[in-house]
RNA sequence: GCCCGAAUGGUGGAAUGGUAGACACGAGGGACUUAAAAUCCCUUGGCCAUUGCGGCUGUGCGGGUUCGAGUCCCGCUUCGGGUACCA
C-alpha cells in the first residue's frame, strides 16, 4: 500500500477537530508555554507559499513544546483593520466587512489544510466589536492618564489635577508637550476649557497639533507618498504643510524603558539595534543663549557638542519655531516671511529629497555665554522643529551640515580641533585635541579654557560649567516621537469620544464598544469631514448613553462623536492579551488567565514590524503593566524574525518583432525580450509547450526553436507577486504532495530567519523521504512490520543520535540540518533493515511536529489510540552515542594526510607516539625535525615540521 | 551619508578554530520495464592523472593572527535590510 496522504491528512485534520485536539485551558499542574504568530492582514489575494513559513516553524516549536509537557498556547486570528479592504470598498461600493469577512474564510480554509496545531476556540478580530472594545478601552485609560517621571510610571490623571489645584505646575515631574508654568490659583480661575487644553499636555493619549500635508482642495490629510512635486497625484492639486489637531499617544515618555527593556528581551542583536536607533537616545547639554540687547530674553538650543562652544560662527532657529517671529527685526521681516512662505509649501519629501541649502538672516542676534560675542541668528529648514529645542548654535567647522549652510552664506569657520583641516570639508569626529577654545586674540567672558583637552574631556568640562554657572542643563534626548493616533479613514476603530462644548469627552465605559457606524460612501464628505461624517447616525445623546441621530444635536444634551478612526496599529498593540482570554466580556484578560500565560514566549514574525508593531505593542504593553493589565514589563520575551519567502519567476525569449521563442541557451543569437511566464507551466526550468499555447490566446499560434527538443527557460529571482507570474499557491502543492510533505519542504529550504527563494522542484525530495519511510513501517499489503526484540547496538545508535540533534535543532530553531537528520537516520536504518518497533515508535514522536498528519496514522498503526501530541519527548542517552574508536585524521604542518584509527579512550601521549611510529608517517617526516605535535581528541593530529 | 547583515559547486544550503561542500535538487551513467511513470544503484567543486588505487587547487578580494582559518582580526568589493538634515 501506497502512501496515501491525500486520505490520511484528511482523516486526521477532521480528528482534531472533532477531539477538540488542540483546545487548552490554564492547567495550574502544568508548565505554560505561549507561542505566537504576528497575526495576518487578510489580504484578497489569498496565501502564496510563502506566508506559512513562520506559522509552519512556531508550530513546530508548540508542538514539541507540547510533547515535552508544556500546556502550550498557540492562537490565530486576524489583524483585520485596514486601508486595502477600504480601498477596495471606495472602487466597488461593497462594504469591507463584506470583503473582510470573505477574505478570512479563504485564508482559514487555507490555513486548515496545512494541519497547524492552533486553538481556533481562541480566534480574535480587530474589527469585531467584541475585540475592538478592549482597543476603545485603553485609549480611553491613556486618555485618563499621564506619565510620572520621577515613578517611572504612567499614574490617573486625577492625581495630577490634584496637584495643579493645589500647587499649580510647580514641582510636577511628567512627561509633557511643552513647558508651562502656572500657580494653583491660576489653574483654579481656568474655564473647563481650559483646564482640558492644558491637560492635554500631560495626557498619555492626547489632541495635539501636528504637521500633516493638507490638501485644501481634497478636504483631506494625504501620506508623504501620495504627494508629488508639492501636489497631490489624485486630482495635482497643491498641498501644504499644516498644524492639524490630531489625537496623538505619548511613547516617547516610554522611551527610556523602550531602551532599557530591550537588554531583557531574547531578540536578534540587529533588531534590537534598528529600535535603538529608532528611539535614539543622545545625550547632550541644554545651552541658553541670551538675545543681544535684550535684558532678559533668552533661548534655549541642544547640542552633543558642548566642547565646541567656541567655535559657534551663528545660530538657526527652525522655521516652524515661535521664536522667529520674536526674534526677527522689522527690516528683515519681509525677507523672513517669504522664507517661512516657501518652507511650507515644501513638502516633507521634497525637503529630504532636495537637500539644497536655503535660509535666511533674522536680522537679531544672539550672545555666546562663554566668549561674550555676539552671534548672527538665522532661521533654516535644516533645522527641525521636532526635535531638541527647535534651536541649535551652528559649529561649521565640526559639522557637516553647518558647514555646508556657512560656505553657501558665506559665514566664518573656526577649527577646534589641533591640526584638522576644514578647508574642503567639516571634522565631524569626536576625536582629538581641542585648540582656539578661547581663541589667543579673543577675549574669554567666561574665564573656560578647554585648550589641550581631549574631545570628551572639554565636553565633561563644558557641561559642568555649564550647569555650575545656571547657562543651562544635562539632558537627554530621543528620536522617537509621539505616535500620531487618528485617521481620516473609515474601516478602524471608531474614537469613543464626543464632543461636549468643543470639550472632547469619553464615552462611559459601560457603552463601549462603540459601534462603527454604517456609511453609503467611504470618501471624505464634500465639506472635507473625514468618511464618518458621511454617517447620518453619529451623534451621542448624554443622558440616554446611545448613538443618535445627527439631526438631534442640539449641544445640550446630544453631542456630535469624532469622526476619526484609529490607525492600523491600534488594534495589533494587545492582541496578544486578548488571546489568554478571548470571550471575557468584563476585562481585556481576566485575572486568571493573565497570571497564568503571563507573556509571549516565542513570538515569530517578520522584521518589517521592528520600528511600528514592534514599539507599539511594547509601549501599549508597558502602559498597561502600569496599571497591572498585563503581567510582564516586556510583551514578547524571546522573538524569531523569519525571512521573506522570494519569488523564482521563468522567462521565455520572444525574437523581436516574431511571435517565435527561443530556448535559453540559444537566445545571445538572436534580439529577444524576456518575458515572465507562468511557474505553474514550468518544470525544472523546462517549458510545457502546450500549457503554454493554452495560457494566453495570443500564445496560441507561437512558434519555438528548442535546444535537445526542449524549451529551456530563464529564471531570476524577484518577489513573490502576481505580477511575476511566479506565485505558489499552497493548495496546490498540499493536493499534489501534502501538507506534510510541504511543511518539511519549508523547513528544508534554509534556516527560517533567512530569505531564501522557493523552487518548487527540491520538494521531490522531502516527498520521496515520506514515502520511503512509509514503507519502512508499512509493507506492500499496508501490514505493520515492526519486530518486538530487543533494538541492538546499532540501531539505538542511530536512533539515539537523532534524538539528540533534533532535539537540539529544535531548541535553536535549524529546522533545515533537522530534516537531513531525519533523512541521514531512515537511510541507516534501512540499510541496517530495521523495523524495530521501539525504534519506529520512538521516530514518529520526534517527528511529530515536521509532519503531524503521518505520524498520527504511524501512531495509530502502532496500536495507540491516544493522539501522537500526547505523547513524550524522548531523551537521548549518551552511552549509546559513545564510538568504541576514534578515527583520527593525521596531518602534516596543518595538510591532512592519512587516517588512523585508535581506541576511543587512547589518552593523547599514546596516540602521539603511534603517529610517530606509524610507517606511513615516516615518508612525510623523512628529512624533517619534529617540532611538536597537536592532538585535538578525536578529531586530528596536526605534526609540526621543521628542517 | 550612517547603522546592521550577508557572500561557500549548476541550485537551495551543511560545517563547537580541526578531513570544506553534510542533506536535497538538478545533471550524467546504469538496472528494472514493450514503453513511460515509480523505484533502486553509481558518478557529480575545478584542473591533472585515471593500466599506480593519486596529486594540485579551491569558501568575494588583499593582508594578518594560528601548528591549523569558510570560521578570528585589519583593510576593501559587491549585494541585501533599516534609517535619513536628530544638532
Amino acid at each position: 500500500m501506497e502512501y496515501n496522504f491525500r486520505e490520511i491528512e484528511k482523516k486526521w485534520q477532521r480528528k482534531w477537530v472533532e477531539n477538540k485536539t488542540y483546545k487548552v485551558a490554564e492547567d495550574e499542574n502544568k508548565k505554560k508555554f505561549y507561542v505566537l504568530n504576528m497575526f495576518p492582514y487578510p489580504s484578497g489575494a489569498g496565501l502564496h507559499v510563502g506566508h506559512p513559513l513562520g506559522y509552519i516553524a512556531s508550530d513546530i516549536y508548540a508542538r514539541y513544546k507540547r510533547l515535552q509537557g508544556f500546556n502550550v498556547l498557540n492562537p490565530m486570528g486576524y489583524d483585520a483593520y485596514g486601508l486595502p479592504a477600504e480601498q477596495y470598498a471606495i472602487q466597488t461600493g461593497q462594504h469591507p466587512e463584506v470583503t473582510t469577512v470573505q477574505n478570512i474564510n479563504h485564508y482559514r480554509e487555507q490555513l486548515d489544510k496545512i494541519g497547524f496545531s492552533f486553538d481556533w476556540d481562541r480566534e480574535i478580530r480587530t474589527c469585531a466589536p467584541d475585540y475592538y472594545k478592549w482597543t476603545q478601552w485603553a485609549f480611553q485609560l491613556m486618555f485618563e492618564s499621564y506619565y510620572d517621571n520621577s515613578l517611572q510610571k504612567a499614574q490617573p490623571i486625577s492625581k495630577l489635577i490634584e496637584h495643579l489645584s493645589a500647587k499649580g505646575t510647580e514641582g510636577i515631574n511628567a512627561a509633557q508637550s511643552e513647558e508651562l508654568h502656572f500657580t494653583a490659583a491660576e489653574w483654579n480661575d481656568m474655564s473647563e476649557q481650559e483646564k482640558n487644553d492644558k491637560l492635554m499636555n500631560w495626557r498619555i493619549a492626547f489632541l495635539g497639533e501636528t504637521m500633516v500635508n493638507w490638501c485644501p482642495k481634497l478636504g483631506t490629510v494625504l501620506a508623504n507618498d501620495e504627494v508629488v512635486d508639492g501636489v497631490s497625484v489624485r486630482g495635482g492639486y497643491p498641498v501644504v504643510q499644516k498644524k492639524m489637531r490630531q489625537w496623538c499617544l505619548r511613547v516617547s515618555a516610554y522611551s527610556q524603558r523602550l531602551l532599557d527593556g530591550l537588554d531583557t528581551v531574547e531578540w536578534t542583536d540587529s533588531l534590537k539595534e534598528t529600535q535603538r536607533n529608532w528611539i535614539g537616545r543622545s545625550e547632550g547639554t541644554e545651552v541658553n543663549f541670551k538675545i543681544a540687547h535684550s535684558e532678559d530674553k533668552y533661548f534655549t538650543i541642544f547640542t552633543t557638542r558642548a566642547d565646541t562652544m567656541f567655535g559657534v560662527t551663528f545660530m538657526v532657529l527652525a522655521p516652524e519655531s515661535e521664536l522667529v517671529q520674536t526674534v526677527t527685526t522689522d527690516e528683515q521681516k519681509p525677507l523672513v516671511d517669504d522664507y517661512l512662505e516657501q518652507v511650507k509649501k515644501r513638502t516633507e519629501r521634497e525637503r529630504m529629497i532636495d537637500k539644497k541649502v536655503t535660509g535666511v538672516f533674522t536680522g537679531s542676534y544672539a550672545t555666546n555665554p562663554l566668549t561674550g560675542e555676539d552671534i548672527p541668528i538665522w532661521v533654516s529648514d535644516y533645522v527641525l522643529a521636532g526635535y531638541g529645542t527647535g534651536a541649535i548654535m551652528a559649529v561649521p567647522a565640526h559639522d557637516s551640515r553647518d558647514y555646508a549652510f556657512a560656505k553657501h552664506f558665506n559665514l566664518p569657520i573656526i577649527p577646534l580641533i589641533e591640526g584638522c583641516d576644514v578647508s574642503e570639508e567639516s571634522f565631524d569626529a569626536k576625536e582629538g585635541i581641542v585648540c582656539n577654545s578661547p581663541r589667543k586674540d579673543a577675549a574669554s567672558a567666561s574665564g573656560l579654557s578647554l585648550n589641550g583637552l581631549t574631545v570628551k574631556e572639554a565636553i565633561a568640562a563644558t557641561k559642568k560649567y555649564v550647569s555650575e554657572h545656571g547657562l543651562g542643563r544635562v539632558k537627554v534626548n530621543y528620536r522617537l516621537r509621539d505616535a500620531i493616533f487618528s485617521r481620516q479613514r473609515y474601516w478602524g476603530e471608531p474614537f469613543p469620544v464626543y464632543y461636549k462644548h468643543g470639550i472632547p469627552t469619553m464615552i462611559p465605559a459601560e457603552y463601549l464598544p462603540l459601534e462603527l457606524p454604517e456609511v453609503d460612501k467611504f470618501l471624505p464628505t464634500e465639506t472635507g469631514e473625514p468618511p464618518l461624517g458621511n454617517a447620518t447616525k453619529w451623534a451621542w445623546d448624554e443622558e440616554n448613553g446611545q448613538i443618535v441621530e445627527n439631526s438631534k444635536i442640539d449641544n445640550e444634551k446630544v453631542f456630535p462623536i469624532e469622526l476619526y478612526t484609529m490607525p492600523g496599529f491600534a488594534g495589533s498593540s494587545a492582541y496578544y492579551l486578548r488571546y489568554m482570554d478571548p470571550h471575557n466580556s468584563e476585562a481585556l484578560v481576566g485575572d486568571k488567565a493573565r497570571d497564568y500565560w503571563q507573556n509571549v514566549d516565542l513570538y515569530v514574525g517578520g522584521t518589517e514590524h521592528a520600528t511600528g508593531h514592534l514599539i507599539y505593542s511594547r509601549f501599549w504593553n508597558k502602559f498597561l503593566h502600569d496599571y497591572g493589565y498585563s503581567a510582564k514589563e516586556e510583551p514578547f520575551q524571546k522573538l524569531i524574525n523569519q525571512g521573506m519567502i522570494q519569488g523564482r519567476s521563468n522567462f521565455v525569449y520572444r525574437i523581436k518583432d516574431t511571435n517565435t521563442f527561443v530556448s535559453y541557451n540559444l537566445r545571445k543569437e538572436y534580439e529577444t525580450t524576456p518575458i515572465h511566464v507562468d511557474v505553474n507551466i514550468v518544470s525544472n526550468d523546462i517549458l510545457d509547450i502546450e500549457a503554454f499555447k493554452a495560457w494566453r490566446p495570443e500564445y496560441a499560434t507561437a512558434e519555438f526553436i528548442l535546444e535537445d527538443g526542449k524549451y529551456v527557460c530563464g529564471w531570476a529571482i524577484e518577489k513573490m507577486s502576481k505580477s511575476m507570474f511566479n506565485v505558489v499557491n499552497p493548495d496546490m502543492i498540499v493536493e499534489k504532495f501534502g501538507a506534510d510533505t510541504l511543511r518539511l519542504y519549508e523547513m528544508f529550504l534554509g534556516p527560517v530567519e533567512q530569505s531564501k527563494p522557493w523552487d518548487t522542484n527540491g520538494i521531490d525530495g522531502c516527498h520521496r523521504f515520506l514515502k520511503k519511510l512509509w514503507t519502512m513501517y508499512f509493507d506492500r499489503e499496508g501490514k505493520l512490520q515492526a519486530d518486538n526484540a530487543e533494538p541492538t547496538k546499532e540501531e539505538l545508535k542511530s536512533l539515539h543520535k537523532l534524538i539528540k540533534k533534533i532535539s537540539a535543532d529544535i531548541e535553536n530553531f535549524s529546522y533545515n540540518t533537522s530534516v537531513s537528520a531525519f533523512m541521514i537516520c531512515l537511510n541507516e536504518l534501512n540499510s541496517l533493515k530495521s523495523h524495530n518497533r521501539t525504534v519506529m515508535e520512538t521516530m514518529a514522536i520526534l517527528l511529530a511536529p515536521f509532519c503531524p498528519h503521518l505520524c498520527e496514522e504511524l501512531w495509530e498503526a502502532m496500536g495507540h489510540d491516544t493522539s501522537v501530541c500526547d505523547a513524550q519527548w524522548p531523551e537521548w542517552n549518551e552511552e549509546y552515542l559513545k564510538e568504541d574508536s576514534m578515527n583520527l585524521t593525521i596531518s602534516f604542518n596543518g595538510k591532512a594526510r592519512f587516517q588512523l584509527a585508535f581506541p576511543a579512550d587512547a589518552d593523547n601521549a599514546a596516540i602521539e607516539k603511534a603517529v610517530l611510529e606509524n610507517e606511513q608517517s615516516k615518508k612525510y617526516i623523512d628529512g624533517f625535525n619534529v617540532a611538536k605535535v597537536i592532538v585535538v581528541p578525536k578529531r586530528i593530529v596536526n605534526v609540526v615540521l621543521k628542517k
